[in-house]
DNA sequence: ACACACTGTCTGTAAAATAAAGACAATAAG
DNA sequence: CTTATTGTCTTTATTTTACAGACAGTGTGT
């Protein structure tokens, strides 16, 4: 390799167009006696004269010629690359890769992507509604909408909004349970388990207090919540669901919230970025275009009472 | 203008395609470190990530994939257009304008051309024979052939060889002279002056003695000794002319040395270049041959007695 | 012929970038 | 769980880049 130093391309192409020295310094906004340096260990670098020089006049030697037209096309081709890769940054283009659980995928996400796609055609979405975990590397996943709670890892969240968690059953096994006062009291009867949530469960009424047993021994447990949902229609038990998946069900009778006064913790909605440095104009336009489209369903996932 | 320093596309060119940092690195015959500020400076410039990396394994975005492809592409070129301005360097090749005095171009110099274009054919070769002085840099010459004694100028000069200058005269104006015996009998005798030599003529005998006089209106001026040669065949009166320029008509009679043990001051030939920092392979290879067809004729410019 | 303005280069000095070496947190593999 | 490896973040030394001013050479205009 015989060319180590790239920048004084600049200033070469700059003195050859300037057809001076000074000019071309003025131009770069350097003083003269840097572009004459540059331009002299450019030569060096090459082994070949470029220039020749006469205290007051200057030209360019046949080789000095050709190479400027390499060098010239050079920097033509890092600027335009660096323009589309800016253009790109401005305008959101490019396949979006988004991962988020089925439920609230389809419930909020999917609506989002839809308006996004209208705002922005030069953006080709790639949705995977999924309660699996993905590798965001592998997949090239540009943001993971996680419900729920988020355990560490590198990756970057941005809060979207939060959800209310109800404690359910459906008629028949709420009459079975005969009367309930208090969280305690549904210790030992029918649960259906999720097993991503803590086995401690707690409560905490309106007024501060506090509730909570451990579950033990579950009859049922459950991978996700689109399976606990299942259960509980089915007359499964006792479970902890989101307010936003049920609230047809709760409308319709088909499940009735137990305890309304005591809320279990709120969960967070996030979305999740690859832990890379900068983030492309696609991923601001979409994460912009789902917190509106959540906004429009807040008083479903926060509503309380 | 966003990309300041082009020098870093070495470096994300290198990660993408080992794969790694580290590897990157290895190869650069750089510490690891280097390499990762290098890039996250770039993908500052950029404004937009390139790489999406986790503390095990690295991901190229979907931009950073494109600008990596334009950045290999700029360093290949660059390397080309290097190559090809070294490999111009080894090989002698291109236009090579030389201009020397009428006389010893075509004695020597046309001989020096005519052999480097056999042993160059990618040399093209422009000669301009004449005693004007030209333009070096405007006429884009890049060997200047001098023959005589060097004015100072900012051209960097070689020394080719030495000439003899013999005092001579046609027969016939030997005969009018009359006996002489040292310098100061050629005073006032009939003398064809060339102007760019000094007017005061200056002899210097085997053994060392010095004599010296200045010519004073002098009937017959010239401008070169092409000029100053003919009149001395017509008749014209003494001169001094060099040896190797009237060496046929020494042999043949037309004209005779006049006090052949006292000699002018001996003239050089020099090979002047245009004041750049490098010299390209075809002057080399010019003076190099110029040198060899100087050798060959040398006795007659350097023959004294 | 003369001063003058302007060229590119050189000097010393200040600022900035680059490089090295080592420590560190995170993570994949055994 | 331990170990080895990866990318990043320090601190420090070296190199490079930049500036300001001085300089010699050279056209220009008078």
């Amino acid at each position: 390799m015989s060319l180590y130093n790239l920048n004084r391309l600049r200033h070469f192409v700059e003195v050859v167009e300037s057809g001076s020295f000074t000019a071309a310094a003025r131009k770069l906004g350097l003083g003269k006696a840097i572009v004459s340096h540059q331009v002299a260990k450019l030569e060096e670098e090459l082994g070949a004269a470029l220039l020749v020089r006469t205290t007051r006049s200057l030209q360019v030697t046949e080789a000095g010629q050709r190479f400027y037209e390499s060098a010239a096309e050079i920097l033509e081709q890092a600027e335009r690359a660096a323009q589309e890769l800016q253009q790109e940054q401005d305008v959101p283009s490019g396949l979006l890769t988004v991962t988020a659980p089925e439920d609230y995928g389809r419930y909020v996400v999917a609506k989002a992507l839809m308006r996004l796609r209208k705002k922005h055609p030069k953006i080709q979405v790639n949705a995977v509604f999924t309660d699996e975990k993905l590798d965001q590397l592998k997949e090239k996943i540009d943001v993971s909408i996680r419900v729920g709670w988020l355990e560490d890892s590198s990756a970057i969240a941005r809060k979207i909004g939060t959800f209310q968690q109800y404690t359910v059953a459906s008629p028949s096994v709420v009459e079975a349970l005969g009367p309930v006062e208090t969280p305690l009291d549904l210790q030992g009867k029918p649960w259906i388990y999720h097993r991503k949530l803590p086995s401690e469960m707690t409560w905490r009424s309106e007024d501060e207090e506090e509730a909570c047993f451990t579950l033990q021994a579950p009859e049922v447990t459950v991978w996700n919540t689109l399976t606990s949902h299942a259960c509980a229609l089915g007359d499964g038990g006792i479970c902890i669901l989101p307010s936003f998946q049920i609230r047809d069900d709760l409308a319709a009778g088909r499940l009735q919230r137990i305890l309304p006064n005591w809320h279990q913790k709120e969960g967070g909605i996030y979305a999740l970025f690859p832990n890379s440095r900068f983030r492309p104009a696609k991923t601001k336009a979409f994460v912009e275009e789902l917190i509106k489209a959540h906004r429009e369903v807040r008083d479903v996932f926060e509503e309380d009472g």
